[in-house]
DNA sequence: GGCATGTATTCCTTGACAGGCATATAACTG
DNA sequence: CAGTTATATGCCTGTCAAGGAATACATGCC
């Protein structure tokens, strides 16, 4: 249930990009507008959803309607992506573990198909 | 390839259905429909959605079509998660941390039991 | 009170899927 | 070869969500 409406709500692109934006520090809706190329109240909407979704919070400051991250889904999708980070870490193991990043001196490298 | 494909793949339920049933093990494509309730060209089609996200991959068996797993796209997925990671572990902090755990990834902190 | 600012909501239209069904393709069996 | 199993694809339809425009709601200021 509200694991699906995570997932829908951070489906959509510009919402991906709201909470973004929202990762350096909350903003205010009009200043998210602008800053996603989106309309005021497209922009309302997106943050409706987001906010059914638990993925942000608001604050009123006068007619200003402040927007912030929720942290709380995060965690609900760090428990969903564990098992399947563990699927990737023995993935790497049967690789010879010779990802794109920090490794550079294997004595020879097998060359993975594909 | 894209970001924004794998988020569609992952935003359907059935589909994450069929994740969750690779993660197990591959199976052919019969098994995932009886599995999640689907029809067999429905779950044909989910799997392209899955296959063009690069979630899974096949492997032919003769007539059968097993599909797996691909660990990629979830690096892509732990990569887009990391600053949100960061944002919970600061809220924790903030609230004292006297929340359950807030490990950081020392060589060997394999994520107890999720 | 009236007006300006900032945001939410409603209505409408359009486009993107998901699901069901029939059928096409591929590979094994005899 | 014909027949059978296993999967993919094409067509159709209903549903649902996104975007735009106009408007309602809320709050501060004069």
């Amino acid at each position: 249930m509200s694991d699906a409406a995570l997932w829908t709500a951070l489906a959509d692109p510009h919402r991906r990009a709201i909470v973004a934006l929202l990762l350096e520090r909350p903003r205010p809706v009009g200043e998210i507008a602008e800053a996603c190329g989106l309309s005021q109240p497209g922009t309302s909407k997106h943050l409706k959803v987001l906010r059914e979704a638990g993925l942000v919070r608001v604050r009123h400051d006068a007619q200003r309607r402040v927007y912030a991250l929720d942290p709380g889904p995060i965690i609900t999708l760090d428990a969903w992506l564990a098992p399947y980070r563990k699927l990737w870490n023995d993935s790497l193991d049967a690789l010879g573990r010779r990802l794109d990043e920090t490794a550079s001196d294997p004595p020879d490298t097998p060359l993975p198909k594909d």
